[in-house]
DNA sequence: AGCCAGGACAAGT
DNA sequence: ACTTGTCATGGC
């Protein structure tokens, strides 16, 4: 198979930061800490040395690339920005290298409703069951991940593979709700954050939190803020009277430099 | 072994 | 408007 290799050029980024932040849940890692993963209809191989990332892959884009793992936003601006507020400052000391994936809105509206009351690792197994099942192999023993018309189309008991539990019964809703248009992507990456929330939980079993994660790891809204009960705990212990009103426009990074910190840095 | 996990929903105050 | 029980499943 013939691999394209591509090279693009980063700074106070963190590739292993970025991809194992709890935004992707399809990356694996491997021996020799480059990171693998079907994105589109492509295996994917990613590393990073020093100022460089290296993407190898068949009919690899450039600007695909750069787009997915946004190296065209300027997070310095965006951390001067969140660098008035002592916890932020705290948290981006050790998580400023992440980056805001751009990733399919599809994929991401499945990933977090797997997500709900669940753990990373089971997240993980279920997602990929969800593409050994219904995506489309790729040989290389990766698949994609399977379409909302596919899903569509399947019956709950089709989906016990899976081991979903309750949250089988919601990809069933989304699928049918995205397919038949009811829910709108195209509409949702044009509109605010709130009309995108409402747009979202036309679907049973998306509610407030997993609404906000989608908006912002697959429509790059950055205001989205998601309230999960890591960020419940550092809002109620940093934050008693609110998550201040100048971060914002930024919120959703700054949720982001904060749940990485606490999970994986603080102690 | 038992607690809990990047929640949502329905039913109860 | 808040609080609580329930929902499947399995990682740790």
């Amino acid at each position: 198979m013939e691999k394209d290799r591509i090279i693009l050029p980063v700074s106070g980024f963190s590739l292993a930061d970025t991809l194992d932040c709890g935004q992707c849940f399809r990356w694996e890692e491997q021996e020799d800490h480059s990171f693998q993963a079907v994105v589109g209809k492509q295996m994917a191989r990613v590393f990073q040395q020093g100022d460089d990332l290296i993407v190898e892959s068949k009919d690899a884009d450039e600007e695909f690339w750069k787009n997915y793992f946004d190296l065209n936003t300027d997070y310095g601006m965006i951390q001067e920005k969140l660098s008035f507020n002592k916890p932020l400052r705290t948290a981006m000391e050790y998580t400023s290298g992440i980056r805001i994936l751009n990733q399919e809105p599809w994929e991401t509206l499945c990933s977090f409703i797997i997500s709900q009351n669940n753990n990373i690792p089971r997240i993980k197994g279920i997602i990929s069951r969800l593409c050994e099942n219904f995506g489309e192999e790729l040989g290389e023993g990766g698949y994609t991940f399977p379409t909302a018309e596919r899903m569509a189309e399947l019956s709950l008991e089709e989906l016990a593979p899976l081991r979903a539990g309750f949250r089988g019964k919601y990809l069933l809703d989304a699928a049918r709700k995205v397919v038949s248009g009811e829910v709108d992507f195209a509409r949702i990456r044009e509109s605010s954050l709130e009309e995108g929330q409402e747009e979202l939980r036309k679907i049973y079993g998306v509610g407030a939190k997993v609404a906000d994660c989608v908006l912002l790891f697959g429509f790059h809204k950055l205001d989205a803020f998601p309230i999960d009960t890591w960020i419940k705990k550092v809002l109620a212990e940093y934050y008693p009277n609110g998550f201040p009103k100048r971060a914002k426009k930024y919120a959703g990074v700054a949720q982001q430099y904060l749940f990485h910190y606490i999970r994986y840095y603080k102690d």
